[in-house]
DNA sequence: CATGAATGAGGTTTCATTCAT
DNA sequence: CATGAATGAAACCTCATTCAT
């Protein structure tokens, strides 16, 4: 993210210098003490001055990295969950297998990566606070949204293609495999809700089970 | 949706002036206005003064009948979720017939008389900013939660006595008939995620079928 | 400036309510701290909590009857320069007379309800923080430098149209009337410019020579 | 510019290492910078980091030559106009001719090196931003002005010496020859004010009619 | 009862200045 | 010498709540 000019210095200075370490590294340590803060009360209910704390520096700080509460924001996304898709799609485009297992594999490694983290929390968020922000809503419909459902879509397009799924209207389609997901996010963090707090839904075992509902649904050979 | 304490005095005394019936239909119209905002914009982003226009009055009259707006706030949710229980309790008292259309019924009437409507937005609102506020969380897990889980536990025990459902921890299977609840209130508020704001899901279809699975799940007589 | 709806019982009752009294006198209690403080410190040096300050409300009240520190600023340049244009310009419509005398007449009139006041100060703080904060620029040009030059355009054009005055070229020769009003502006909010405050220019000597000297400048008949 | 002070050694060794000669001219150009900065947008509004990017050094090094911003202010006055009464006063002592032809010379060299420069600009920031800041109009005072004024003073003196001038109040009349520079100066900088931006008053001429009223009013035979 | 003027704590953001490297 | 990361005081503006009328 910082481009490094003292590389050959480094070289023969092996020990870089603590301060211009701590620089590269502020972003980073920022955006991680926002997603938690941001997760944790949302965005409005969060405070600047507080992320700075939680990150070890002052206000002033917070915005020397971020123009403004709103670009810290867009960056949490885009590090926890819109710089992921390029990732995924290479994995994606070198899977060999069923296109069953593909889906599976898609699920099992989402709740791996995004579902089970802390980065969950920032769907729920856009969908309790989207509304009042709205420039958050857009960024993050661009961003993590319409790149999330082409994932899918290709996947169920890869299905069809093969035979293995029936002909659906993949627009439509594409949300029976998301919204397992989406619910998952919600649910855990929505805890509070639930009396005496008691852990009740095993996440791993909704995901299969709701998976496999998913692909008898999607099946081209009606179960018997 | 205001229940008139003196509805009988009205019917008694026809040419009640009406300055004083707007005087008693206040706390109603504060409180339809504050359910609107609340649902729309979260409870920390409703200004008091917005609600009190809204509902035709000054601001300083939002506080001549509710302390602040927490108080308010316990109102709308008194008034549209935790005051309707006792209903519903004598409803299914005098129910007659099978435990599964007793469950049924209930999802269909939870689905018309809430669900469907803004209230459910009360119910999203206290999973994203329940953890801000702590005394609202707790009001609505003392006044919602905790007797909404106390009619379904009900309803489970009943067809574990009469041998309909098999016998499981009643404490966990609530949930199973409880999420499908919380999915739609929350996929029914969200919908600016949704990109093009595709409606894809018909919510009376799928608590009919989210019914049936879990009923399929409760049997006591395993689906062949 | 408000509405005053409570104009019968007023009528009752002749001691107006303090409180509404002073509501309809805020706006200009607070439009006249403004100008003072604005006048003495510039736009941007002034605080907007010292003009609350000034006018004996505190900082909220000031963005009760302003939404922001540019509207105040707006605010105050209409009450004391701009809104004087309708009126200025009903006497010259009815001024009879030669046109040299029209000309007398608007410098002296000018120098009594503009220049010698603290709205002059204005120009100067335009002059000065013009560059910095464009909307207000723009604003002052319309609703000052314009109606102010076409004040003047029109007396030269009636001394043209008349004989009195050589045909000029009208846009240009503007200038010549306004600038002995700009320097004096200028000269007497920068006093500190002057080494131990001496008051050097008499200003309404300064406004009758440059009168006399436009006006031979502009004569239809050169002086001999 | 800038005073090269060491002028004379970098003849001697004109190979020095640029490095080192771009440190001595460092002050220089964060002078240059400043005096830029400071006359667009003023001195409150000017900011550090700005004027040490336009000099193309780092905000540190800027505050390594300048204690702070005032000291940075005192010597772009220093550089620009304080800094050449010495040079002026002397061309002054070895003048020989009519004290007119001296006063016509100092207003026309006055112009060159002074009013029709960026330098100008400095009068005006005096003048609007003076009473913010204390310390610098007082400096400006002592440094610019009075020397001004001690300049202007001993040439009204050796015409009232040498019987070419009426004996007037001195400390008066100098305002006689000064108010022209300083309305070019305010008008030259505040072209934001004229509508179109028409440029309308040629300076040069303005200066020479100028001069010659003065003259025609300093001088000890009355006009015919 | 009803009003709405007034308050002031609290949040975001800017920027001169310092200082470790 | 030079850098630029870090600081924190200060300014603008919002809004729940009070209270005189």
């Amino acid at each position: 993210m910082v481009t490094p000019r003292r590389f050959l210095s480094d070289k023969l200075c092996p020990v870089r210098a603590k301060r211009e370490r701590r620089k590269e590294a502020r972003p980073g340590e920022l955006i991680a003490a926002a997603l938690d803060l941001f997760v944790e009360k949302g965005f409005a209910a969060t405070r600047a001055e507080e992320v700075a704390a939680r990150a070890g520096v002052s206000k002033g700080t917070l915005f020397l990295y971020f123009k403004n509460k709103e670009e810290l924001f867009k960056a949490v996304v885009t590090e926890n969950l819109s710089g992921r898709f390029t990732e995924w799609n290479k994995e994606f485009e070198v899977f060999e297998g069923s296109t069953s297992d593909m889906l599976r594999y898609c699920m099992r490694v989402w709740w791996e990566r995004v579902g089970s983290t802390k980065a969950s929390g920032l769907t729920k968020l856009l969908m309790s606070e989207g509304s009042n922000f709205p420039t958050l809503a857009e960024f993050y419909r661009q961003e993590v949204v319409r790149p999330g459902h082409a994932l899918v879509r290709r996947i169920l397009h890869r299905g069809i293609d093969s035979g293995e799924f029936a002909p659906v209207d993949v627009d439509h389609a594409i949300y029976a495999v998301i919204a397992p997901m989406m619910f998952l996010m919600l649910w855990q963090h929505s805890t509070p809700m639930c009396i005496d707090g008691q852990a009740v839904l095993d996440p791993e075992t909704f995901i299969a089970v709701q998976t496999e509902i998913v692909l008898r649904g999607l099946s081209a050979r009606p179960s018997a």
